[in-house]
DNA sequence: AGCACGCCGACT
DNA sequence: GTCGGCGTGCTC
């Protein structure tokens, strides 16, 4: 037999099916197994994707597999064919999408976390008490001991009575070492956690049961129930025998979602993300892999799970941003879930307060079903929005940062002792030195990038490459000594408050206060337990525990986000504002929201005041049809680097010639055709640039079936081609 | 990506 | 004479 082999080495130059002969010694290979093989003069790891009985390779050249790596199969063949699936759709390498299926944890072998177990053997516990000599007088304790907890650690044992005299023990028989595996993950007990349903929440649940077809959208105001909505989905798919999969937006922030998860279904679930220590992550997709676990709770890469028998997959506050990969396998989560859920013949959900265009969109069109939860589970008020004018408050002489409303607002928190939140939209240009006389900003000579101040160590750093710089003090390109940090920080915000408000405890929350998982825990711990108090920080601020006592948002610059080059830039926007006024309406006084603008007119800032999503919608969608934008066109960029100037321009120009070719075979559902030295031109010394196509829905898997055959041709080992599919960045 | 093969310059 | 520079080409 031949098994067809992806060889585990990170060129596209060797992605591609390689046949070994399997030997006598491993007839039973199956497919997912990892495998070593001879390549070329060395020893490499590889993955079967498929066994076959004959091979078109000459026989001179075939080699045999070596040996197995694991004792199972590391890849599930649903996603040995969602590979093949992403491959073809987006542009990919299989060795990239065989990575995301076998995490490092398990391809670097992590071992299993044994622990000690001791138990008594009765018989020869009292036979040895008779005999037992004066001398020994911890020995008796230790048998007593185990009389009261029949199953004590090793450790633990020998800590209250000494290791020789354990060891003693379990030398003569007396005590028995069992060795047992334990999970590094500790999550919370089970504790029955279970609501009554609203008629809302159980019409829910029964048209999501029923959404097997294809996938829908619950759409759900804030505070609308939908996580007891999910938890009731995913208990009627456990009682069928099944399993559940639930994406929650960066988990590492949002610890709550997980601890709901665990006091309602125990040691059924388990937790995939990024933040988990290398034992922890090892554990936890051994006990999905096995079926121990039934109910997976984790971030983007956790839609790779190797999970079996699946009977709901959830993507809760689908429109958040983090559900785009935007680093190398650039994959879109919603395809990968829809794919996992055909498979399956099992709903998918797609569950927001704001959902994104795209997705409604599909709701209204029939291409997914929807149902609507439109009123919060204890009937509160959604918080008073209020949008302040800055250019006005500008011309009134007010030239700081906070307004005349914002102040009042906060002292009147104070007054009460409650707690409010100010948000700082600074993504994007954060702490670039500037030059206030010329407007230089200094660059990485690697990458052509901003360079970003980190005040914490004083020096300017490339977060593309990671070099860093020492501070200017003097412009290097006018002489003025007038270096300042570009935009507003937590900093200066946090200082002027300090100033207005010498009693009140103020909390910072941003890439600079939080330097470790524990720092974030820390001070949200210190803000939850002052009052009055006030919380400034940026995007980390939007998600996390629920403050009751937090009355008042503020959003220094609402702008920042709706100015950011994208087609996405308002839908962003209101997602974002919304998202952040629910953190005021937690506690029983209707909460308030003041958000500053600079255009206090624009429609995104109109129909987000007024919660009305769906007034939001229709204007952005018709402004998307007519500007032939997503979902009524796709855009695709594709990059190309090379460490040689001269091969990546060349390239592009050859690229651009056949894509001119394109154009004119299509026509009109071919609306754009743009070549550049991308924006960040260089990268560790690569150079880069891009073509930016958009064209109609109705020609994209023909066109893009083309343009990667030809991007096959082009590229090489001194030449990368990169595809991203309506990418939300640039950069 | 790695690693060998191969064809040119300066060294104990 | 040979040690070693990195261009080129291949990996079932």
């Amino acid at each position: 037999m031949i098994a067809e082999v992806i060889v585990d080495v990170m060129s596209s130059e060797v992605d591609r099916v390689f046949d070994y002969d399997i030997p006598s010694s491993l007839c039973d290979l199956k497919v997912g197994y990892r495998v070593l093989v001879p390549f070329g003069n060395r020893k490499i790891e590889g993955y079967v994707v498929g066994i076959k009985d004959s091979t078109d390779c000459p026989k001179d050249k075939l080699k045999s597999v070596i040996s197995t790596l694991d004792d199972f199969p590391v890849i599930l063949e649903e996603l040995i064919s969602l590979m093949h699936y992403m491959k073809s759709s987006l542009y990919l390498r299989l060795i990239d999408g065989i990575r995301l299926a076998v995490p490092n944890q398990i391809r670097s072998n992590v071992k299993d976390k044994i622990e000690r177990i001791i138990t008594l053997d009765e018989t020869k516990a009292e036979d040895f008490l008779k005999t037992v000599s004066k001398r020994q007088k911890n020995a008796p304790l230790a048998i007593r001991y185990l009389n009261d907890f029949p199953e004590v650690n090793y450790t633990k044992l020998a800590s209250l009575f000494g290791n020789q005299t354990i060891n003693k023990l379990i030398d003569v028989g007396v005590l028995v070492e069992k060795k047992r595996k334990i999970n590094r993950l500790k999550l919370g007990e089970k504790s029955n956690t279970r609501k009554e349903l609203t008629s809302l929440q159980l019409n829910a649940v029964d048209k999501i049961l029923q959404s097997k077809e294809r996938p829908i959208v619950l759409f759900g105001v804030t505070g609308s129930g939908k996580t007891e909505v999910y938890m009731n989905v995913i208990e009627k798919c456990l009682l069928d025998g099944k399993t559940a999969l639930m994406l929650v937006p960066e988990i590492s922030l949002t610890p709550q979602m997980v601890k709901v998860f665990s006091s309602r279904f125990g040691a059924d679930v388990a937790v995939l993300h990024s933040a988990l220590s290398a034992g922890e992550k090892h554990d936890e997709w051994l006990r999905i892999y096995n079926g121990e676990a039934k109910i997976v709770v984790g971030a983007r890469s956790a839609i790779f799970a190797p999970i079996n028998n699946l009977g709901v997959i959830i993507i809760d506050e689908e429109h958040d941003g983090s559900y785009i990969s935007d680093s190398n396998p650039r994959y879109f989560t919603h395809e990968i879930a829809e794919f996992r859920a055909r498979y399956h013949n099992c709903p998918l959900v797609l569950g927001s307060a704001t959902p994104s265009i795209e997705t409604f969109y599909k709701a209204k069109t029939g291409v997914y079903n929807l149902v609507e939860m439109p009123v919060r589970v204890n009937k509160q008020p959604m918080p008073n929005i209020e949008i302040i004018d800055m250019c006005r408050e500008f011309k009134l002489g007010n030239t700081s940062m906070l307004s005349a409303t914002m102040l009042e607002k906060l002292q009147e928190v104070v007054d009460n002792k409650k707690q409010a939140i100010l948000f700082i939209n600074r993504r994007g240009f954060s702490s670039y030195l500037m030059c206030r006389e010329c407007s230089y900003i200094p660059k990485c000579t690697e990458c052509d990038a901003n360079l970003v101040f980190h005040k914490t160590d004083n020096v300017l750093k490339c977060h593309y490459c990671g070099k860093k710089f020492k501070p200017l003090t003097k412009c290097p390109e006018c002489g003025s000594d007038s270096i300042k940090l570009g935009a507003i920080g937590t900093q200066q915000i946090v200082e002027q408050l300090e100033n207005r408000f010498p009693d009140v405890d103020i909390f910072r929350l941003d890439n600079d206060s939080v330097t470790s998982k524990d720092a974030y825990s820390r001070i949200l711990g210190q803000f939850a337990e002052s009052k009055p108090s006030i919380l400034v920080g940026t995007q980390m601020v939007t998600k996390g525990h629920d403050f009751p006592s937090v009355t008042f948002v503020g959003v220094v610059d609402a702008d920042i986000s709706l100015f950011n080059y994208s087609y996405k830039a308002s839908e962003t926007t209101f997602q974002l504002m919304t998202q952040v006024s629910g953190r005021a309406g937690r506690s029983e006084d209707t909460g308030y929201v003041v958000l500053q603008t600079y255009v206090p007119k624009n429609p995104v800032y109109l129909t987000c005041a007024n919660y009305d999503y769906l007034k939001f919608y229709d204007k952005e969608i018709n402004l998307r049809e007519t500007t032939k934008f997503p979902p009524f066109a796709r855009i695709v960029r594709v990059l190309l680097t090379s460490e040689d100037d001269n091969l990546a321009k060349d390239s592009t120009h050859k690229l651009i010639v056949k894509l001119k070719e394109f154009r004119i075979k299509y026509g009109k559902d071919f609306f754009f055709l743009e070549a550049m030295k991308s924006p960040v031109s260089k990268i560790k010394n690569k150079h880069r640039y891009q073509i930016i196509l958009r064209f109609s829905n109705e020609i994209v898997d023909s066109v893009l079936k083309e343009i990667y055959d030809i991007l096959d041709e082009i590229k090489n080992n001194k030449l990368s081609v990169f595809v991203e599919n309506n990418p939300t960045s640039l950069s």
